[in-house]
DNA sequence: CGCAGCACCTTTTTT
DNA sequence: AGGTGCTGCG
C-alpha cells in the first residue's frame, strides 16, 4: 500500500505512527522500540510525502545531542538540508523567539543566558541585599524555589505567600532577584521557557503568526516535559497545530526537577481525539534483559502500561556479583571488561552505570591501574571549569558592561587587590544610582570613594577592560580569546599553578580558543554579533561535544546520563540498599521509591547482550565503611532471568534472593572474605578474593605494606585473625 | 585584603 | 573522601 523508502522496514506500530493521518498522536514508546526512528521517520514522511514544507514544523528535545541528532537523520533521510525547519530543545527554541523579538519581550538584544552557577550566586546576592541572613534564607533553596516558580509559569504577583512567614520574604526575593536580572539583560534557564510562553500569550499577533506557521509539533520524551514546556507546546499548538509526542512514562527519571509525567494525560485531556500508539517491539535487547525488566518495573502501581517483547529469544542470564567490597567489585568488572576485549569486542561497546558520581573513583582507578581506556560522562562540564568560566566573564563584561555578575567574577578573578569590602560599597554606589557596577567603576569621580590598593587595582582593572574593548572590532572571535587571556593576567595566574593543574587547565584555555576558532556564527544569531553568539551558545551547550573523543574506551555514566543510549554490555554497579534505591528515596517515600525503579528500568534496558550486576557488602563511603544490603531491586528480578556468580570456594554469604535470613550451611573454612590475615613475610593483609577447593584453594591477599600477592592456601603458613 | 586552615554536607542533570 | 564556604590571622 506504501511504496515510500520512508515506511520500508517499519513495524505494523511504528509504519502507524510515522504515516498517521492528520491528528494528535501520543506514541507510547518502550525502551528500544524505535522512538527515534518514528520521530525522524515521521518528520521526513511529512515532508517528503505529504508535500510540508520544513518549515511548518517544529521538533523539541530535551539535549542538544538529541536535536542534533534528529536533523542529521532527517537531512540523509530527505537527502537534503531541513532548511526553515525547527529543531531544538526547549531552550534553545525558546531563546531563539526571544532573540527574534526581544523588543516585544522586553529584553536587549545581546541579552545573555545565566547558568545554574551564575544563577545562585545572583540569588544568594540578593538575598544578601535584601538584609536577610543567608543561614536560614538558603540561596540553594532560593534557587530551587525560584526555578520551580517559572516551572510552574508563576511570577511573584501570582503566588500566595500562604501561612509561612518565610514565604513572603521569599516572593520578595524572586522579585527583587528577577529585577537584578532585568537590569542587567540576564536571563536564567527557566526565564528562557516562561518569558518565552508570556512572548507568545501577550501578544496575539505573533501568537498567530507561529500557530499558523507551525502546523505540526513533535516532541521527543514526552514524560518529561515540566508544566511550562507543556503549556508551551499547547499554547504554540492553538487550534490548529497537531501535536506528535513521543514518551515512556516507565523512563520518567526527573520528576525531582519539574517533569510531569501527567502531561501525558493531561494531552488526552486537553486536545480533541488524541489517538494512542503503543510500540512495543524491543529490537535492543535479549528476552532475558527484557523479562527481567518487565518484571522489575511490574512492581510499580500508577503505569500506563505496556509490555515489551522481542524477537530474539533467549539470551544471557543477567549475572550478579555478590562482591566483597568496593574494590572487589571494581576488580570483578574489569575481569570481565578484559573478557570480553579478549573475544575481539569493543571498549566502547561496554558502560558501567551508577546511581552517583561518587561511585565512579573506584571504578576509574582501577581502569588506570589494568590500562584500560575508559571517558567518564558527566561531572563538571567544559564551561563549568572555573578557568573556562573566567575567561567567560572577561569575555561576557566585553560585550555587555552591564552584566553585573560577569563584573564581580572579571574583577576577582586574577585577584588584584579590590575584595569584598570594596566591592560592596561599588554596590552601594550602583544602587544608589539604579547603574552597574561597571558603570560605577569606570567613573574616576566615584572610583575616588576607594584609597589605596582597591582604588588602584579597579583602575587597573577599568584600564584593562577599556582597553580590550578598542582592540574588540579589530579582532576575531579567538583573537579576543586570546587578548583577554593575556592582558587580564588570567593564562598568567593558570601558569603558576602546580604544574599538573597548571597544565591541565593551560589546556582548557586552548581548548577555548580552538573552540572560538572553529565557532561560526548560527544563520538565526547573525544580527546579534560573534562574540554576544558564541557566549550564548557556551550557555545553552554543555561543551562536552568537544569532548566527544573517537577512542575506544569503555563508558562510564549515571544511570540518568544512560539514558537513550545502548551497549551490548552493560555494567550496573553498587546495587545497594540506601545507594540504589538511594537514602533519600527510601526516607521520601513510594513515589520516590518508584523513580529509582524506573531507574533501575532504564538502566536494564541498555543492555543489548549481557547485562551484569554488582553490590558490594562493605563500602567505603563518605569516610567511613558502610554495610548495605543489596538492593530491593535485585530481589525483584525473577530468579530464573539471574545467575549469581560467586568466588568457588565455600563462603558465607547470604545470597541476594528470598528471605536474606533463611539458614544457610555453617561455614567451618577459616577463608573469609574481608578476613585478616597474617603472612610470616609480608604481614597483615585483607583477604580479597579466594579460588578454587582443598588443596587447589588459592587466596588472593591485599597485604598492608607489600600489596596484592596470590597465595596457594595448602603452602602458605597464613594466620587467620 | 588575601590566604590558610577548619567545619560542613553530601543524588540524579539539562538547559 | 572531597569539595565548598566561612573564620581568623598576617
Amino acid at each position: 500500500m506504501h511504496s515510500s523508502p520512508l515506511l520500508a522496514d517499519l513495524n505494523a506500530a511504528q509504519l502507524e505512527a510515522v504515516a498517521a493521518p492528520p491528528g494528535h498522536y501520543l506514541i507510547l514508546a518502550g525502551a528500544g522500540s524505535g522512538k527515534t526512528r518514528v520521530l525522524t521517520h515521521r518528520l521526513a514522511w511529512l515532508v517528503a510525502e505529504q508535500g510540508l514544507w520544513p518549515h511548518s514544523i517544529l521538533a523539541v528535545t530535551f539535549t542538544n545531542k538529541a536535536a542534533a541528532q534528529m536533523r542529521s537523520r532527517v537531512e540523509s533521510l530527505l537527502e537534503q538540508p531541513s532548511q526553515g525547519l525547527w529543531i531544538g530543545t526547549f531552550h534553545g527554541l525558546a531563546n531563539r523567539l526571544l532573540r527574534l523579538h526581544h523588543d516585544e519581550a522586553g529584553l536587549p538584544r545581546e541579552f545573555q543566558v545565566l547558568d545554574a552557577d551564575d544563577q545562585q550566586r545572583l540569588v544568594r546576592r540578593t538575598i544578601r541585599e535584601a538584609n536577610l541572613d543567608d543561614k536560614r534564607f538558603e540561596p540553594r533553596f532560593g534557587t530551587w524555589l525560584i526555578n520551580a516558580w517559572k516551572d510552574d509559569g508563576l511570577r511573584p504577583d501570582q503566588i500566595d505567600a500562604g501561612r509561612d512567614p518565610h514565604g513572603q520574604h521569599w516572593i520578595d526575593i524572586y522579585r527583587a532577584y528577577q529585577q537584578a536580572c532585568q537590569r542587567g539583560g540576564l536571563v536564567d534557564f527557566g526565564e528562557l521557557l516562561l518569558r518565552s510562553y508570556e512572548l507568545l500569550a501577550e501578544h496575539p499577533a505573533l501568537l498567530a503568526h507561529y500557530q499558523r506557521r507551525f502546523a505540526h509539533l513533535l516532541v521527543d520524551e514526552f514524560q518529561d516535559t515540566n508544566k511550562i514546556q507543556y503549556q508551551w507546546l499547547k499554547r504554540l499548538a492553538g487550534d490548529s497545530g497537531q501535536l506528535f509526542a513521543v514518551g515512556d512514562d516507565d523512563q520518567s527519571i526527573y520528576s525531582w526537577r519539574g517533569a510531569q509525567v501527567a502531561n501525558m494525560q493531561h494531552f488526552r485531556e486537553d486536545f480533541a481525539e488524541v489517538k494512542i500508539i503503543r510500540l512495543e517491539q524491543n529490537y535492543r535487547s535479549t528476552e532475558i534483559i527484557l523479562q527481567a525488566a518487565n518484571h522489575l518495573i511490574a512492581h510499580n502501581g500508577d503505569r500506563l502500561g505496556k509490555d515489551l517483547w522481542t524477537e530474539h529469544k533467549g539470551g544471557e542470564p543477567i549475572q550478579l556479583y555478590a562482591a566483597y567490597n568496593e574494590n572487589d567489585e571494581a576488580r570483578y568488572v574489569i575481569g570481565r571488561i578484559e573478557q570480553w576485549r579478549s573475544h575481539g569486542e569493543r571498549l566502547d561497546q561496554s558502560a558501567i552505570l551508577y546511581r552517583s558520581n561518587a561511585l565512579s573513583r573506584v571504578l576509574e582507578q582501577a581502569l588506570v591501574e589494568a590500562k584500560i581506556p575508559y571517558r567518564i560522562y558527566g561531572g563538571l562540564r567544559f564551561f563549568e571549569r572555573a578557568e573556562i568560566k573566567d575567561t567567560l566573564a572577561w569575555l561576557r563584561l566585553l560585550n555587555n558592561p552591564d552584566d553585573d555578575p560577569a563584573f564581580e567574577r572579571a574583577l576577582a578573578q586574577p585577584p588584584r587587590g579590590v575584595g569584598e569590602k570594596s566591592l560592596e560599597k561599588l554596590r552601594a554606589m550602583a544602587r544608589e544610582r539604579g547603574v552597574s557596577l561597571m558603570r560605577v567603576a569606570a567613573d574616576p569621580a566615584l572610583r575616588a570613594n576607594l584609597t589605596g590598593k582597591p582604588r588602584s587595582g579597579l583602575t587597573e582593572f577599568v584600564a584593562i577592560i577599556d582597553e580590550l574593548r578598542e582592540g574588540v572590532s579589530e579582532r576575531v572571535l579567538a583573537e579576543q580569546v586570546e587578548a583577554v587571556l593575556e592582558h587580564s593576567g588570567l593564562r598568567a595566574a593558570v601558569a603558576a599553578l602546580e604544574p599538573r593543574e597548571a597544565e591541565a587547565r593551560g589546556e582548557n584555555l586552548n581548548e577555548l580558543i580552538a573552540m572560538a576558532n572553529s565557532y561560526r556564527v548560527p544563520e538565526e544569531d547573525e544580527a546579534m554579533g560573534e562574540l554576544a553568539a558564541f557566549l550564548t551558545q557556551a550557555s545553552l551547550d554543555a561543551g562536552d561535544s568537544q569532548a566527544a573523543k573517537h577512542a575506544d574506551a569503555v563508558q562510564l555514566m549515571t544511570l540518568h546520563s544512560a539514558k537513550g543510549l545502548e551497549f551490548p554490555l552493560v555494567f550496573i554497579v553498587g546495587m545497594e540498599e540506601g545507594l540504589f534505591p538511594n537514602q533519600r528515596a527510601m526516607e521520601e517515600g513510594p513515589q520516590q521509591l518508584e523513580e529509582e525503579r524506573r531507574l533501575a528500568y532504564v538502566g536494564m534496558t541498555r543492555a543489548e547482550k549481557q547485562l551484569v550486576l554488582s553490590y558490594a557488602e562493605s563500602r567505603r563511603w563518605r569516610g567511613g565503611a558502610a554495610y548495605n544490603a543489596p538492593s530491593r531491586f535485585i530481589r525483584e528480578l525473577p530468579g530464573r532471568c539471574v545467575s549469581e556468580v560467586r568466588p568457588k570456594v565455600q563462603l558465607t554469604r547470604p545470597s541476594a534472593f528470598g528471605a536474606a535470613s533463611s539458614s544457610k550451611p555453617l561455614n567451618t573454612s577459616p577463608v573469609k572474605l574481608g578476613g585478616n590475615v597474617r603472612h610470616p613475610r609480608f604481614g597483615e593483609g585483607v583477604i580479597v578474593q579466594a579460588y578454587g577447593q582443598g588443596d587447589h584453594a588459592r587466596v588472593q591477599v591485599n597485604f598492608d605494606d607489600h600489596g596484592m600477592k596470590e597465595l596457594v592456601l595448602a603452602f602458605s603458613k597464613l594466620e587467620f585473625l
